[in-house]
DNA sequence: CGCGAACCGGACTAGACGGTCCGCTTTCTG
DNA sequence: CAGAAAGCGGACCGTCTAGTCCGGTTCGCG
């Protein structure tokens, strides 16, 4: 699989944007068929391309990993860490809100190297937000990337239980409140 | 079915505490077989005592309400709501904690009337609770008792995902913190 | 344009799981 | 203690789904 031919990368990308609708949708459950469906190509097109249903996963997942990373680059740039840690804080929550199903069992795909690099990469990113927000005393200590990043997933899940539409807004708001010294 | 046979009653116990293992364990996507070996009875007898899975579920979820029912009756005695409602948020934590996937997937077993009478009976004890909390300043406005719920399972679970065993405590302390104004 | 390679997709297999059924066993009552 | 009723549990069925395979199709290069 030196380079891809034209269709085959054309039904990749389908595959991939139906992938990640259908989790947001349906769950880490989704059944391939449903993504096949969706993205308009065979059962066996899916298969093919990922050898297996968590294969598939850990690719979707890792694509939203590097859109955080790329994020959380840009906001290292930032003078004042504490402020860009809480932006990072509502970027990783609207993530994991469009994708809902994005961090729920995230563990599966820890196997894949593609996934748990990303996540690592993330996290010392992110360690490096959060060491300089605490010399800056703008959160509490004990808490690592690892540590929010679970916080936010949980309280985008949270959401996705109550009726009101607007929760995840005010779960996320407790969150980050929470994280204040 | 007036009254159940001895030895039906002593299997609908074995039964139901297994079930809460299998559950805490594995999730609430615990098949029957797993529960059935766990409580050392047959398939077939699970399922006759009840109709679906989901009917399981529910009434292993019932009982965990009931139990926090009685515990926020207590705490209602109490003169300080916001250090009571501190503590029912431990409970409640600790309850989760427990039996882990009590509260995720909670929604299927919504239709089932005792989780939502349970359920119900839940919320109003705990807004009262609340009510009196917001009178003495003691947390922020916005905030009902589902959504204390749905914040505290979800630190719960998040620590399910986490390394270290203690997490769950210091993600509860992160909401707990979080719920003041 | 033509040919080989890459690719597609539906049919098929295998395994897991929820729920039913019925012959056998245990309990309770008179 | 004996008969009737309640309960037990494993065999069985239908369904769902992940993953394989191969005959037919499409692409891209020469």
């Amino acid at each position: 699989m030196t380079v891809l031919r034209a269709d085959a990368q054309r039904n990749l990308s389908l595959i991939l944007e139906a992938a990640a609708d259908a989790y947001a949708e349906l769950g880490p459950d989704a059944t391939i068929d449903e993504i096949a469906r969706r993205a308009g190509v065979g059962h066996g097109t899916v298969c093919r391309r990922f050898p297996t249903k968590d294969a598939l996963r850990a690719a979707v997942i890792s694509l939203r990993i590097e859109e955080l990373l790329t994020h959380v680059r840009e906001l290292l740039e930032r003078p004042d860490a504490g402020v860009a840690l809480e932006e990072f804080v509502w970027a990783a929550a609207e993530s994991c809100r469009r994708d809902r199903a994005l961090f729920e069992g995230i563990e599966q795909c820890e196997g894949f190297t593609e996934v748990a690099d990303a996540k690592k990469e993330l996290h010392d990113t992110v360690g490096k937000l959060i060491r300089r927000a605490h010399r800056e005393g703008a959160i509490r200590r004990g808490l690592d990337a690892r540590d929010i990043g679970a916080l936010v997933g949980a309280a985008i899940q949270a959401s996705l239980n109550a009726e009101r539409g607007d929760s995840w807004h005010r779960y996320v708001q407790v969150v980050v409140d929470g994280l204040r010294p």
